[in-house]
RNA sequence: GGCCCCGUGGUCAAGAGGCCUAAGACACCGCCCUUUCACGGCGGCUACUCGGGUUCGAAUCCCGACGGGGUCACCA
């Protein structure tokens, strides 16, 4: 059998999609899966898009995802170049082998000439195509047209009876109406090919077996096969992709973002989280399984358990990967990892990040929430005198004014501040003064830490916030409670 | 609008004619655990878009409607 051979091509726009990456992902992991090859090639056709370092954005995204191609720009194969703009001079001759066969034929149609016809078909509310007006322009027109350096684009010569039809692996049997077909421009006038016609010379000539794309191609794609088998090539087998959704009706956009990678990494989401969620948005193992690894997803992966229906980006489940990732990671990961986000907030504040660590690494889903959660240790909140109630901790104001009055000496005579001595002296005097835990507990490490939900309890936080702020903080809140 | 695709709970989804009075996960709600939250445990809520067929029997097959998406560039 032949060798399975993919690729991700997209465009350098300087950003990376992620209904783009999980394209990439399943031309990659069909690829490993099959035992074939990944290839990457850039498609930088369009000059006047260029943008300075987008290429190595596209670099940095797939290596950082653990997606390493085997043929590329920068590592190149025995199909190179791999960067489409460096592939220029190749593409004409074979337009013009088109032309020769009766595929193809050169068109002097002016934008403006076009523009008018489509304005008046739109007006009449009819669907433009082409009228294949060049088509039929006489041999010694063409030639003299040529002559005199009138500019041209060469267009493919599609069929206008009958039907075209391809098997795609997860949409089935696809059959378009040849009359649909319009006759696409192959060669622009300033000599470049269009993206539709480069993909193909390309798509062969790098031999690809397996093209794994976007749904928007989906109709187009008779227009290549039409190529294929006018230049007699081999026509590769088609997988195309639902589209990956922000909800119902809208597709995941710049404008919201919510549309690249980097913007969750920003937000401090975990990649390995990205990439598993990914891959579950549109394809499914067919079992309960839900974690993978990358070794994991290739070595389950298959094309036939694709979905056809588009899938809408669940950030809360996304959340929920990034939060099951984060308990998992090797403590001192998560350390270097969270403490920019301390930093944030708690720069310049003698706080033991380690212990602030510990407490915080199951209680972080995403890490652009950790500097609300620890603001608190930086500077008292101003809070209400309310928190001081809860019912199942049995306190209101009164039972905080007397739990916190119990404490202050007990805490002032603590000579080593430490969790443990911390600890057993607290819990001896609660117990000594007959009060139950939560009622002292609860109405201290709201006098701490100024807010109801704080990472760990009220050791922990006296702790971290050291002997003087702690008393500091309590003698605070007895001022609360009396002026309450 | 033409052509094409899609349609199981709020979301991802299992389901390929009887195993479905439809799995699992996220979210949500309740209870338990607990010095808060989180974690964990237990329980709950909510779905086959609609209408016709075919069949002894349909979420599963067919047709239609409706809804959503894609595409109709010298952009990729």
């Amino acid at each position: 059998m032949k060798e399975v051979r993919t690729r991700f091509a997209p465009s350098p726009t300087g950003f990376m999609h992620l209904g783009g990456l999980r394209t990439a992902l399943y031309n990659y992991l069909f690829a490993k899966k099959m035992g074939g090859k990944f290839i990457l090639r850039i498609e930088d056709t369009d000059q006047e898009r260029f943008v300075e370092g987008a290429t190595e954005v596209i670099y940095d995204t797939l290596r950082g995802c653990g997606m390493n191609w085997d043929e590329g720009p920068d590592i190149g194969g025995d199909y190179g170049p791999y960067i489409q703009s460096e592939r220029k001079s190749l593409y004409l001759p074979y337009a013009q082998q088109l032309v020769k066969s009766g595929h193809a034929y050169y068109c002097f149609c002016t934008r403006e000439e076009l523009d008018g016809r489509r304005a008046a078909a739109e007006a009449k509310g009819e669907v433009f195509k082409y009228d294949k007006h060049c088509l039929h322009l006489s041999p010694e027109e063409i030639q003299a047209k040529l002559d005199a350096g009138v500019p041209y684009v060469i267009r493919q010569n599609a069929p206008t009876e009958g039907e075209s039809s391809y098997d795609d692996l997860v949409f089935g049997h696809m059959s378009f109406p040849n009359d649909t077909l319009d006759d696409m421009v192959l060669i622009k006038q300033d000599g470049m090919p269009t993206y539709n016609f480069a993909n193909v010379i390309d798509d062969h000539l790098m031999g690809i077996t397996h093209v794994m794309r976007g749904l928007e191609y989906l109709s187009s794609t008779p227009k290549y096969n039409l190529l294929y088998e006018a230049f007699g090539w081999e026509v590769p087998q088609y997988i195309h992709l639902p589209t990956v959704m922000r909800d119902a009706t809208h597709k995941l956009s710049k404008r919201d973002g919510d549309a690249y990678y980097s913007d969750y990494v920003d937000k401090g989401y975990l990649t390995e989280a990205l990439i598993n969620y990914l891959a579950l948005v549109g394809w499914n193992p067919g079992d309960d399984r839900e974690f993978f690894t990358m070794d994991e997803l290739i070595d389950v992966f298959d094309v036939h358990r694709l979905n056809k229906a588009p899938g809408i980006f669940d950030v809360d489940k996304l959340t929920w990967f990034n939060h099951h990732y984060i308990c998992q990671m090797d403590f001192e990961r998560y350390l270097e990892l969270v403490t920019p986000w301390f930093d944030k907030v708690l720069a310049g504040k003698n706080i033991d990040y380690r212990r602030l660590a510990q407490l915080m690494q199951e209680r972080t889903e995403v890490f652009n929430r950790v500097p609300d959660m620890v603001r608190f240790l930086a500077e008292l909140p101003d809070y209400d005198v309310e928190l001081y109630t809860h019912k199942k901790m049995k306190t209101n104001p009164d039972v905080a004014r007397t739990a916190l009055n119990l404490m202050k000496p007990v805490l002032e005579g603590v000579e080593d501040w430490n969790e443990t001595t911390l600890h057993d002296t607290v819990m001896a005097a609660i117990a000594d003064a007959g009060m139950k835990n939560g009622a002292v507990l609860w109405p201290l490490r709201i006098a701490i830490s100024g807010q109801q939900n704080t990472p760990g309890g009220a050791i922990e936080i006296a702790w971290l916030l050291g002997k003087e702020e702690t008393l500091r903080r309590v003698d605070d809140g007895l001022k609360r409670l009396e002026n309450a």
